[in-house]
RNA sequence: GCCCCGCUAGCUCAGUGGAUAGAGCAUCUGUCUUCUAAACAGAGGGUCUGAGGUUCGAAUCCUCAGCGGGGCACCA
């Protein structure tokens, strides 16, 4: 048989059987969904298709009749499950006898279970996390990091290069401002308007009259340049160790500035300029798709408000013209094949913007994704810092734990609004749904360290067949579905099924444990050597998928607890 | 005004157009002399915001409405 390994899911392989009877009864051309899905009652079997209703009209039989058909005809891989056709539905219940060798594949196989290489090897840029450097990371931008790290995880799983950037703004008006403050703390006085006023700022001020000796032989504009640059040094050194107390790490901080120094950006304009997206205005430069044909239509067009500046009329660029360049630096430069953005949803107005410039600039606009999150808010309003609301992912991390902040924000859909309780979140971290999980795997770590003490000398070779009872099988089980769930959650860039699944494989785990507690004789370790040695196989099995499992939304799996 | 997201059990949320809509928490009732009770078994709890529409079939797709959140910069 195929190994587990290879990380083709049992789910897939049905579906293949599934398409391929379809056609053998008759059935031409495109082959429609046909909606193979796990079943909704497991009294009706482990996975079902309601095919035969699909393709009523189209064969003008019966869907009963068709079901009948196709179940009679269909070539089940590796007898994996046993078919039944009811009411326009095939149904599938994964045999026993699949399950068991099921069981002792995973078990050999590790943590490489439900690994593909579905990927090919594709250059994959993910970048997230990318707030301005001028101050600290709050509990708003914690979901994204963690949204973008554990995508990351699944994309590396299932076979694809992957590169996780954050991108500096080390230079557009934000870092000035913030700059401009700290230079202002440097000489007694108040940050500029609309500039930072956080203690960080003079502290930072304190710092760098320590760390950059005399400025003053130098030019005002240039020790402000180095006041900066120090600054956001400083800031970018603070966001990385805040990211890594979660478990992430970036492979590439890329400097906003560096864009200007190779040029990029520059080439970018000179692009869209020759072929006719640019175009000054009111002193400043605008690209805008409508633009080129702008002509004769008069001022509601010219003063489209779909157009957006690239440079100033006092000739400084935006961060758009920074985003040209960051596009073909990406693209073009360092050849990603996709390049995966997550913002929050504040910015889902400059999806639209991007994806233009990507097409006006000659790339596949498609190539280019951008998954936005919806916002996490306070219970008490709008995180501010002038208003006092304000929470630092610092404080959150200490206060709940890395591994409770993760398991948190990625039970959530990305398109789900936070409303964010810090007291009932710090009430609530010792009964976090994480520890469930947790628990499960300490206890199959307990459970074979157990069973190594009771039973020195145990058999090489699992007899998997001895596993029989449900909710034995009912692990098992858990185990198939969890190629399908990395599947899906990499197809759809939506790590948040991981934990849903991490939830259901150890509810299975623990009902497994119990009946040991209920029973003695359907403990893992009893006196029945060969017995323990089957059952053994499958906490085996089952710790090397909750802890893979874990892994990709970046939780420890914790040995005892 | 236009654009995006949401509205599902008391609360927080899952739910690829398919069969009788699920989980956690909370409430209530049971289970420790344990291979770890951070667990297990069970009960109650629903007009899937509302109204139309498409479909053999809608929580899911379309239209309209309501409520909540976010956006509509020569900020990012």
């Amino acid at each position: 048989m195929r190994t587990a390994g290879s990380g083709m899911g049992i789910r897939r392989r049905l579906g293949e059987a599934l398409a391929g009877a379809v056609r053998s009864i008759g059935v031409e051309g495109e082959m429609p969904d046909l909606e193979l899905g796990r079943a909704k009652d497991p009294k009706l079997g482990d996975y079902a298709s309601p095919a035969g209703r699909k393709l009523a009209q189209a064969l003008r039989q019966s869907p009963d009749q068709i079901g009948e058909r196709i179940a009679a005809t269909i070539a089940v891989p590796e007898s994996a499950a046993a078919v039944e056709a009811v009411a326009g539905y095939v149904n599938f219940r994964l045999t026993r006898e699949w399950l068991q060798r099921l069981v002792a594949e995973v078990a050999s196989g590790g943590e490489t279970y439900g690994a593909t290489d579905a990927g090919h090897g594709e250059r994959v840029q993910v970048e997230f996390g990318s707030i301005n450097p001028t101050g600290p990371m709050h509990i708003g931008h914690g979901r994204g990091v963690v949204l973008g790290d554990s995508m990351c995880r699944l994309l590396e799983f299932t076979g694809h290069g992957v590169q996780r950037e954050y991108y500096v703004n080390d230079q557009n008006t934000q870092a000035r401002r913030f700059g401009a403050s700290v230079w202002a703390r440097m000489h007694g006085q108040e940050p500029p308007e609309g500039g930072y006023t956080g203690a960080y700022v003079s502290e930072l001020a304190e710092m760098a009259k320590r760390d950059l000796g005399d400025l003053d032989a130098l030019p005002t504009e240039e020790a402000e340049a180095k006041v900066r640059q120090y600054a956001i040094a400083i800031m970018v050194e603070r966001i990385r160790e805040s990211v890594a107390r979660l478990n992430v790490r970036y492979d590439e901080w890329f400097n906003e500035s560096r864009l200007w120094q190779e040029g990029l950006p520059q080439l970018a304009i000179q692009r869209l300029r020759a072929s006719g997206f640019l175009k000054e205005r009111d002193g400043a430069l605008w690209f805008g798709p409508a633009l080129e044909e702008e002509d004769g239509l008069g001022e509601e067009v010219r003063s489209s408000k779909e157009d957006r500046v690239v440079i100033r009329s006092n000739g400084e660029p935006t961060y758009f013209a920074s985003d040209l360049g960051y596009l073909l630096s990406r693209f073009e430069r360092r050849h990603f094949e996709r390049v995966v953005e997550v913002w929050a949803a504040d910015h889902h107005g400059y999806v639209d913007r991007l994806k233009a410039a990507a097409a006006a600039l000659g790339l596949n606009p498609e190539r280019l994704v951008i998954i936005l999150h919806q916002m996490v808010n306070l219970k008490e309003g709008k995180m501010s810092k002038r208003a006092g609301r304000f929470v630092p992912l610092d404080e959150l991390v200490d206060r709940v734990g890395a591994d409770a902040v993760r398991y948190f924000y990625l039970l959530r859909s990305p398109d789900t609004t936070i409303e964010f309780d810090l007291e009932l979140a710090l009430t609530q971290s010792n009964e976090n749904p994480v520890f469930y999980a947790q628990y499960a795997h300490a206890r199959l770590v307990n459970v074979e360290a157990t069973a190594a003490e009771r039973h020195p000398t145990l058999p090489d070779h699992a007899d998997v067949s001895l596993l029989v009872q449900p909710w034995e099988l009912d692990v098992a089980r858990q185990l198939a579905f969890w190629p399908e769930v990395v599947e899906d959650a990499t197809r759809l860039l939506e790590p948040h099924r991981i934990p849903y699944y991490v939830h259901d494989l150890a509810t299975a785990v623990h009902r497994f444990y119990h009946a040991g507690n209920e029973t003695t004789e359907y403990r893992v370790v009893v006196d029945d050597a060969a017995l323990t040695r089957a059952r053994l196989e499958l906490c085996r099995a089952a710790r090397h998928t909750l802890r893979k499992a874990l892994d990709l939304i970046g939780v420890s799996a914790p040995e005892r607890m």
